[in-house]
DNA sequence: TTGCGTGCAAAGGTTTTGCATGGCA
DNA sequence: TGCCATGCAAAACCTTTGCACGCAA
């Protein structure tokens, strides 16, 4: 079930290319457009969400109302990363750590909840703005 | 600044009432016209944004693109709890925990990052749906 | 009386859907 | 050839904003 089109290859590849980063699907219809190789905005929410729903893309939402990012998810199990969202200057940190790993196991063990880690967006407040309280405003 | 309001006072009190769950902003116009006390949409989210702002009522996101859900907050930290969404059945699990608690101190002491705990939403697949297996379509 | 709060409707932004057309197998 | 994917525009959805009026202090 699916074919195999010009354009989901182009949106496939763009994810792939910026793998360390995420995109929201106006960033990518941008990216393509500006390659001469524009995508319907309807076609990449479609091949997004298919690409969700197979895996290999991993789709979050950093800010309330904002958009939603999608970013490419490799093979390997290092692309689960959590991530930091600082509620003050809105720096978001991509953390990799493994004590971490182990509140998997703690939710596994204790509370029967198989922790799904790439959709996981913590809140709070950055190092920097502890300590310099710069931003006060938001 | 700010006045007191019947309508503030409503929204409020229905917060209060329900504090053991989660109302989203449909949910609170809905039951406010069902009691024959309506309030506009616009007032209620005015005042919710100005609870959250107060920190008498917190905010988050359970799903995507899906409404933000409004609680309640007390004065006390026991209701700083964990939000556990089954990815699979929907179920939303609230959980207060305290091995979780240390993942606070870890992330201030390793990361330097102070947790906000009031809108942390994981998700993953709940004891019942790896069990079972019921649900298995979304 | 002063000016914040309200309510209605319209606008805002992101994402989804309908439908005719185009392209893959 | 058959059917899925595309693209455009319109709709859907939640939330915010503009503006005149009402009500709290």
């Amino acid at each position: 079930m699916g074919y195999k089109t010009k354009q989901g290859g182009l949106i496939f590849g763009l994810l792939e290319k910026y793998s360390d980063r995420h995109l929201t699907a106006e960033e990518i219809c941008g990216m393509l457009k500006a390659e001469g190789t524009s995508v319907g905005t309807a076609t990449v929410y479609r091949n997004l969400e298919k690409l969700v729903s197979e895996g290999k893309v991993r789709r979050y939402r950093l800010e309330e109302g904002e958009s939603a990012c999608y970013q490419y998810m490799g093979d390997v199990e290092c692309h689960e990363h959590f991530h930091l969202k600082c509620i003050n200057c809105g720096v978001v940190i991509h953390l990799e750590c493994d004590y971490l790993d182990e509140i998997n196991g703690h939710l596994l063990e204790h509370h029967g909840f198989n922790l799904d880690r790439t959709k996981i967006v913590l809140y709070g407040e950055c190092a920097e703005c502890r300590k310099g309280r710069r931003n006060e405003a938001d």
